[in-house]
DNA sequence: AACGTTGCCAACCGCGGGTGG
DNA sequence: CCCACCCGCGGTTGGCAACGT
């Protein structure tokens, strides 16, 4: 007999996700580390398959995500890299650290396509529009037309590991060497040669970038209760959820650390517990 | 104010490669 | 070797908000 099967989907929940279950997402995951997507569901507490926290959690929970809109810069390489990669929207991603392929592709079908048309240029062969291509072109016509300039420039240095990685046993202050006295052009040149792989994923600029960022925006499950100004850690943070669903105490963040189920903070090894440690606006939360 | 349209983006779907029983 | 599963990927969709009429 083989394996079991993934998940019988009877009985699991789809649609956007709750406050409460983005909770016990991150605090399972900050707790016990990313394995085994399979599991995450059961041993979480949640009624969701491992590709849905999979997926949350890649997409909207990371902690070392970048939010808000993509800076022109980034928006350069996407074009760029979408030049010599196409549709490869992962590895594109791979080069911009803090963003997930999901963001990239979204932003590239929303906005990157307009601009390019706008620009005369054709967002998928990006060369020049000629007059003659038809909109009701016959899209089999059209992908004939297609040669995609496909290189690798970047690839070949993904092969000799350089530099360093945020990893659950790294020290965020270790991993941090490479950012910090650099701004976003040379930070990002550097994820540029080495990929993101081989590059701290959160250096301290991107942290005061997520920290100040104001228009960052919350998740659909949560933006209906957010204020404008709320920020990544504010999420992180919890804010917004509604901490009385956890007990009768007005004080639901001393509820929760009574109630042991802050564990996540506990753990001395996780990169991402010194970012917080040393945001100021983590500490007028009384967290830590 | 009410309704329709458009834009945005989180989440889902389905596929394929890799892997293990 | 086969089959079932895990995982990651790219394409697509659904729902909400903003905007226009």
């Amino acid at each position: 007999m083989g394996r079991q099967p993934c998940c019988d989907k009877v009985g699991l929940k789809k649609g956007p996700w709750t406050a409460e279950e983005d909770m016990k997402l991150i605090n399972f995951i900050l707790t016990n580390g990313q394995c085994c997507w399979r599991a995450v569901p059961k041993l979480a507490g949640l009624l969701r398959c491992g590709k849905s926290c999979r997926l949350r959690w890649t997409n909207y929970l990371r902690p070392d995500l970048k939010r808000g809109l993509l800076s022109d810069y980034e928006e350069k390489m996407v074009i760029d890299l979408h030049s010599q990669l196409g549709n490869r929207w992962s590895k594109i991603a791979s080069h911009l650290p803090g963003r997930t392929d999901n963001e990239i592709k979204n932003h590239w079908n929303t906005h990157i396509k307009k601009k390019l048309r706008k620009m005369g240029i054709d967002p998928l062969t990006h060369k020049p529009l000629s007059n003659v291509e038809q909109e009701d072109e016959e899209p089999v016509k059209k992908l004939q037309k297609i040669q995609m300039p496909f290189q690798e420039p970047v690839e070949k240095n993904l092969e000799e590991p350089t530099g360093y990685c945020l990893t659950k046993d790294s020290n965020i202050k270790n991993m941090s060497r490479l950012g910090e006295s650099l701004d976003d052009d040379q930070f990002m040149a550097i994820n540029l040669e080495y990929g993101v792989e081989d590059v701290p994923l959160i250096d301290s600029e991107s942290l005061e970038l997520i920290c100040s960022n104001s228009t960052m925006s919350s998740s659909t499950s949560t933006s209906s209760n957010s204020s404008n100004d709320s920020s990544f850690l504010k999420d992180l943070q919890f804010t917004d959820f509604e901490w009385s669903n956890y007990g009768n105490s007005n004080n639901g963040v001393d509820n929760i650390i009574e109630n042991n189920m802050m564990s996540l903070w506990d753990i001395d090894d996780f990169s991402s517990l010194d970012l917080l440690l040393n945001d100021e606006s983590a500490s007028t939360f009384g967290l830590f």
